[in-house]
DNA sequence: GGTCTCGTTGACAACGTTGTCAAATACTCT
DNA sequence: AGAGTATTTGACAACGTTGTCAACGAGACC
């Protein structure tokens, strides 16, 4: 049989052609049924729908989407800054799930704080087509993301806002929610409180920063660089920044530290000097398990997923072909007292 | 100028055609200085760079790899139970280092543990020609990744085994840890020790359970079908169970917690008691901070990155053309010791 | 019966790229 | 100088699919 011969030929992927030959049809027509357009009669579509079944037929998405004109491919990029963090990880769940409901892929990648690994992720994306991207950027330029943007590609920062760029985008009220952080320890009576940022040039840590000194200005607490301890990458680091503090004459009596992993380094430099019940800490991002230390560890918890999914939803509305003026969205934090910044200053 | 209104039409996105129409040479040569090949003079080189750069010309992956013999798309397809767990993220992120070193974007999903949605996201990731998957396998029935399988794509499951396939797998050891997790146990005096486990139908989630019932066996312990509790699906779920335990007329001296969540709301019901430091545990799986609680707690971790790092250096070898016989890797556990698991038995 | 319309179907070109092959040029060797 | 070889270049077809358009037959209407 030709049919036979026709499929080994082509080593396990069947072609519509394949399928268009088996049901004794034309190619255009299994086109016409694969896509579910109308105007084709019951007895073909069901011709068809055997004979792709029998060739176990599986739809060219690549082909499909270079010859329409559309040129949709149902897929979206994501630039993170590491796949594997909890805040990306959840951020990356939340568009998947908005995302899905459309049968829509998501391809992400680790930018890791490097431009130039941003770039190699947004050229691989556009290689592909994919009809969005989400991102959170990373530096100040972003002229490979601009002529993307021009070509038609829609695209929203989340997480960040990009600066000399006009986007849609999504971020955490990262200076407001410091300064709620920071007033809470002021309100227990600290006036003597360190922070601990991550890199400057991240505008999250800056926006984090400027809360800090916004609400030590409102309390009229004059600020001391010495206790300020700023591009920090790790807990280690973020560790042994509070040990130097903690150990030095004039200790601070309170602590906020403006992130995830800073937070966790901060808890371990108080166990290990057993202050934890001495000095207060308030940390922003939320982290597993911190009801259950002793104290429990108080934080501003920022919310990743609801960031994805107002990033995917603001998306999905300019591919449905909204044009109006970019937005931008701010979500709000929620400070949660546990214990560790409630501690009163001696 | 006829370059002009060519570029125009295309609305955004150069084409080879348009960058060969201003650099003045054929398609192919465009075609071929964009791939590097050799066999262009420096002066032909020089111009179509030229005059990519000034289109700021794209390759197009898609249609590239349409063409081409190989139908090599630089991407592999990567199925997880959820791209927001840290298990899974961390796989995810180590996969992605090694696939980066490569130029080969990775495509993630979240299976869920749902057959139909492993299936959705199989057939997403074959329609779009990846070069080979990872797979964390749900359930038993494995069909359609066969036909991908024998089709020629390689295929590398991780995590869990599938039964009825030969293909390359990578899993932790999760019998021996467990027993190990369990022994460690009984080695303190411990005899009646309640065990949490997932799902029965999880393959890792069952080793595990067997890891629990052959070390009882091999202390002589007699099995209490009563402090069995399979089919936690959560922290809360967990918390409960362990609530139960606690609260009845004879409870466990020691639990062993079979995952991550579960370990989690093990030491939520045991501080709710004020048990944590009379009841033992040991958990399996890490988790963040498991080291600042009182006591710290005891765990058999797994090395979620070396799975995903294994994976990826197995799938990478298939796609370089090794034929050899499926291999079965096993990556072995760890026990760290910090308190909980330390506890004697009264 | 002839024309018109409608619903189905298929032939063909095209999407942006690369494999194949031949043409054109430059260079080497006798 | 002539033949032979190597190097560079381009014309053309093809990958698997969909958009366009024309052909066909069946039924409706005058």
């Amino acid at each position: 049989m030709t049919t036979l011969s026709e499929r080994r030929a082509s080593a396990g992927r069947a072609t519509m052609r394949e399928v268009a030959a088996l049901a004794g049809v034309s190619l255009k027509t299994v086109s016409r049924v694969i896509n579910g357009e109308h105007g084709v009669s019951g007895e073909l579509v069901e011709k068809v729908n055997a004979a792709a079944r029998r060739l176990n037929y599986r739809h060219d998405v690549a082909a499909s989407s270079l010859r329409r004109s559309s040129r949709k491919t149902a897929s979206v990029g994501i630039v993170l800054e590491d796949v594997g963090n909890p805040f990306s990880s959840a951020l990356h769940r939340a568009v998947e799930d908005i995302a899905r409901r459309r049968g829509v892929l998501v391809l992400a990648g680790s930018s890791d704080e490097d431009p130039e690994r941003e770039r190699h992720l947004i050229d691989a994306f556009a290689g592909r087509h994919v009809d969005g991207m989400i991102v959170v950027p990373v530096g100040d330029q972003h002229d490979h993301l601009l002529s993307e943007h021009r070509g038609g590609t829609p695209i929203v920062f989340v997480d960040r806002s990009p600066r000399f760029f006009d986007a849609d985008s999504v971020v955490t009220a990262n200076e407001q929610g410091a300064k709620d952080g920071v007033e809470h320890l002021v309100a227990v009576g600290h006036r003597r409180i360190a922070f601990l940022g991550d890199l400057v040039a991240i505008p999250t840590a800056e926006s984090r920063y400027c809360g800090y000194a916004s609400a030590l200005r409102a309390a009229g607490i004059e600020h001391d660089a010495s206790i300020v301890r700023r591009g920090l990458r790790s807990s280690d680091a973020a560790e042994k920044a509070v040990g130097e503090l903690l150990d030095s004459g004039e200790p601070p009596t309170a602590v906020f530290a403006a992130q995830n992993l800073l937070t966790i380094g901060a808890v371990r430099a108080l166990h290990a000097r057993d202050l934890q019940h001495r000095t207060a800490l308030v940390g922003f991002d939320d982290i597993v398990l911190a009801d259950l230390l002793r104290p429990g560890v108080s934080v501003v918890a920022q919310d990743p997923s609801q960031l994805g999914r107002l990033a995917a939803e603001l998306l999905f509305e300019r591919l449905d072909g909204d044009r109006s003026p970019s937005r931008q969205l701010v979500v709000s934090t929620r400070l949660i007292a546990r214990g560790s910044g409630e501690i009163a200053a001696q």
